[in-house]
RNA sequence: GGGGACGUAGCUCAGCUGGAUAGAGCAUCUGCCUUCUAAGCAGAGGGUCGCAGGUUCGAGUCCUGCCGUCCCUACCA
């Protein structure tokens, strides 16, 4: 038998009930474990009952006996209880579950379902990040962490699509608004906050072009062409500022603890003709068609009902323009199809940057190079961490998978998709924004690039860090000023990821910046000072010369009953043992916040435990090494849980 | 017009495949720092789960209709 610890409890006793029920009633439906609302009904219960009596004719709670008595005696399991009108109560073999958990911890051997492709960040290079990049880098990261804790292999790809429009518009802003040479852009480049600098020029290039005459727009056309052929003063400019604002991104998100494995870059998309071979494979197996009439005559589409069920029989999707230029959507099928390894062909790479963990961080380039880059692309699964407005474009993306024959592929194409962050009206009035009448009526604003309106990332991670500085100094006046902004910054960091990990996906953020700059009640930092309260009890205790004692040879099943017979430690031991369950429902949801909500109420266990019992100064023995256990047992689930979420443990608070 | 998401406490949000008395945080009010740090703890008030039907032993959760909010519906990305 494998040790009882919850999660394993919670997907293996089922698999025992149902194999009972098939056997017996030759009843096949899965039979699910839930968690009762009230701890007095015990740990777990099942309402099969109810569904059996109905195909059995019989009263549920007649079922249910008759269950409790044929399943006969579990492993892990104390007793069973019928109640209300045909519930089983299970409660568990407290001794045994205790000291179960002084059992290290067993890495779950899941047969590895091959690689895991997590695509994320994928901000346009022409400008800062702001907060909405922020809620895509710390979900997609996040998950990322969450499945490589349960020991799956990932990937992670950050997108650049660095010969598109957005770079194109900044690009003609140096060239038309500025009349900046290479060397003078470069010059710029060079100079710390590059990105806060084109954040201004991309603003004022979008009101430039949104009230100019056609003659300009065919002008900001040119740009485009030329950075897309790779060739002229506009591609080497658009090159120079694109590499030079990833590395910008690349630094702001490294702050937040997030890196990637490999950047996937949309020029070498073009220029290694991996769009030109998708082409083919698209026209070969008439997933797309030339338009010969109509508006979109002279367009290569894919017809609507390829991606929806609900198209009407005109609707299409443009992949090629009638110039010949394929668009975004387009691009993004070859990419989808190189993640999954079918498009026969990869990308030469080179290394971009060594993180300041030794992490090495690759990204495409059109020419061989000498050093041996490992294998990337290639998955079996692939998350594209994308927001939701472009749900229509990801379904058109793994419509052409299906219409290529990869149904499989297809189905393993995920949009992780998240919705916006926009900005409360009381925040717009702070950061000096002129509302007009139909946005002040809102309860919530959009940012946007083209006006410039949104709160840039760093400037929102430098006022965090501002003001945990504050109750830092406040606390620890005598410690060394680069230890109090190391811990400062730990706080604003875990404050910041949690604020963007809270919601749920499918929840609009009205980022508010009071609200975010909250360090207390459900917020990162609250989680960050319960793990340093129970590292600060144990630190305590070495300054008194004493030590942790040998748990497994101090507690045994026998002193765990004694303790867990006591009710609140038994409800905490619980709960503390439910992380590896949190993780595993956050990932089969999809929903991050999931763990996020664990970490909290994790840490008010904590906290509740820390107020109620003194644990150094506890005079019975057994008592205290019980206590001890509790306080490590703790430390080590909030220390893992914080990991999941990428937030640091501060040294102190 | 079509497609999608949402509507839960004053505010911001959870609510796991339909289960037992609908939960947090903030805000408001009342207590608790000579104790392992009060970024904390204990407690109080606050709900026709948008409205109306339906399915079910059981509905915040599923179905239908209505009302309201938001997003998408480009030869932009």
């Amino acid at each position: 038998m494998n040790f009882p610890v919850f999660h394993h409890i919670q997907t293996h006793l089922p698999e025992q009930v149902s194999a009972h029920l098939q056997a017996r009633y030759g009843y096949d439906a899965p039979v699910w474990l839930e968690q009762p609302a009230d701890p007095a009904f015990g740990e777990l219960a099942l309402t099969i009952a109810f569904q059996l009596a109905k195909q059995l004719k019989k009263a549920p709670r007649a079922v249910a006996q008759e269950l409790i008595d044929e399943l006969g005696s579990l492993p892990g399991v104390a007793q069973m209880e019928i109640a209300g009108p045909g519930y089983i109560n299970i409660r568990l073999d407290r001794g045994v579950y205790g000291s179960s958990l002084l059992k290290p911890d067993e890495r779950s051997t899941e047969a590895a379902a091959g690689k895991i492709i997590v695509e994320h960040t994928n901000i346009n290079p022409n400008k800062a990040a702001h907060i909405g990049h922020l809620r895509n880098a710390v979900l997609g990261d996040t998950f990322v962490r969450m499945l490589r804790s349960t020991g799956a292999q990932v990937e992670v790809q950050n997108y650049i699509d660095n010969t598109g429009v957005q770079v194109a518009d900044v690009v003609a802003g140096f060239l038309k608004l500025e009349n900046k040479s290479l060397d003078e852009v470069r010059v710029l480049a060079a100079q710390p906050r590059f990105d806060y600098l084109c954040w201004d020029l991309y603003a004022r290039v979008s009101q430039h072009f949104a009230a100019s005459k056609d003659d300009e727009k065919n002008w900001r056309q040119e740009v485009l062409h030329s950075i897309e052929e790779g060739s002229g003063v506009a591609s080497e400019m658009g090159h120079l500022v694109s590499d030079a604002i990833v590395l910008c991104h690349l630094a702001t998100m490294a702050r937040l603890g997030v890196s990637y494995d490999v950047l996937p870059r949309e020029s070498e998309i073009l220029h290694l003709k991996f769009w030109a071979t998708a082409f083919e494979l698209l026209k070969e197996r008439n997933a797309i068609h030339l338009e010969t009439e109509g508006p979109k005559k002279g367009c290569w589409v894919m017809a609507g009902s390829h991606y929806s069920d609900e198209a009407a029989e005109d609707d299409s999707k443009v992949i090629v323009r009638s110039n010949g230029i394929v668009t975004y959507v387009g691009k993004d099928i070859a990419y989808q199809l190189w993640k999954f390894g079918l498009l026969g062909k990869d990308f030469h790479y080179h290394p971009l940057l060594t993180g300041s963990n030794g992490h090495q961080v690759w990204v495409s380039t059109d020419h061989p190079q000498s050093s041996s880059a490992p294998k990337f692309g290639g998955g079996s699964t692939v998350y594209n961490v994308i927001d939701s407005r472009q749900a229509y474009l990801q379904d058109v993306v793994a419509a052409g998978l299906r219409a290529l024959g990869y149904i499989d592929q297809a189905e393993r194409s995920i949009h992780f998709s998240y919705e916006m962050v926009a900005l409360s009206p009381r925040t717009c009035a702070e950061l000096g924004i002129d509302l007009s009448d139909s946005d002040k009526s809102k309860a919530h604003v959009q940012v946007s690039g083209r006006k410039g309106l949104g709160v840039k990332a760093d400037d929102l991670i430098d006022k965090l860090i501002e003001k945990a500085r504050v109750e830092v100094d406040d606390r620890h006046p005598q410690a060394p000023v680069a230890e109090r902004q190391a811990v400062a910054t730990d706080i604003a960091i875990g404050a910041l990821r949690y604020f963007m990990l809270k919601f749920t996906r499918n929840t609009v953020i009205a980022f508010d910046m009071q609200e975010a700059l909250s360090f207390e009640g459900e917020t990162g930092p609250y989680v960050q000072y319960a793990a340093v309260r129970s590292r600060n009890i144990l630190r305590k205790l070495e300054e008194r010369g004493e030590k942790l004692p040998d748990f497994a040879a101090v507690l045994s099943s026998d002193a765990f009953g004694r303790q867990l017979a006591q009710e609140d430690f038994w409800q905490l031991t619980l709960a503390v043992s439910k992380a590896d369950a949190a993780v595993a429902r956050a990932i089969a949801s999809g929903e991050p916040a999931h763990v996020a909500k664990y970490a909290f109420t994790l840490a008010q266990s904590f906290n509740t435990f820390y107020h109620d019992y003194p644990v150094i100064h506890e005079t019975d023995p057994e008592k205290k090494s019980f206590l001890l256990w509790m306080t490590d047992y703790f430390r080590r689930q909030l220390e893992r849980t914080l990991d999941v979420l990428g937030i640091r443990v501060p040294q102190y608070m």
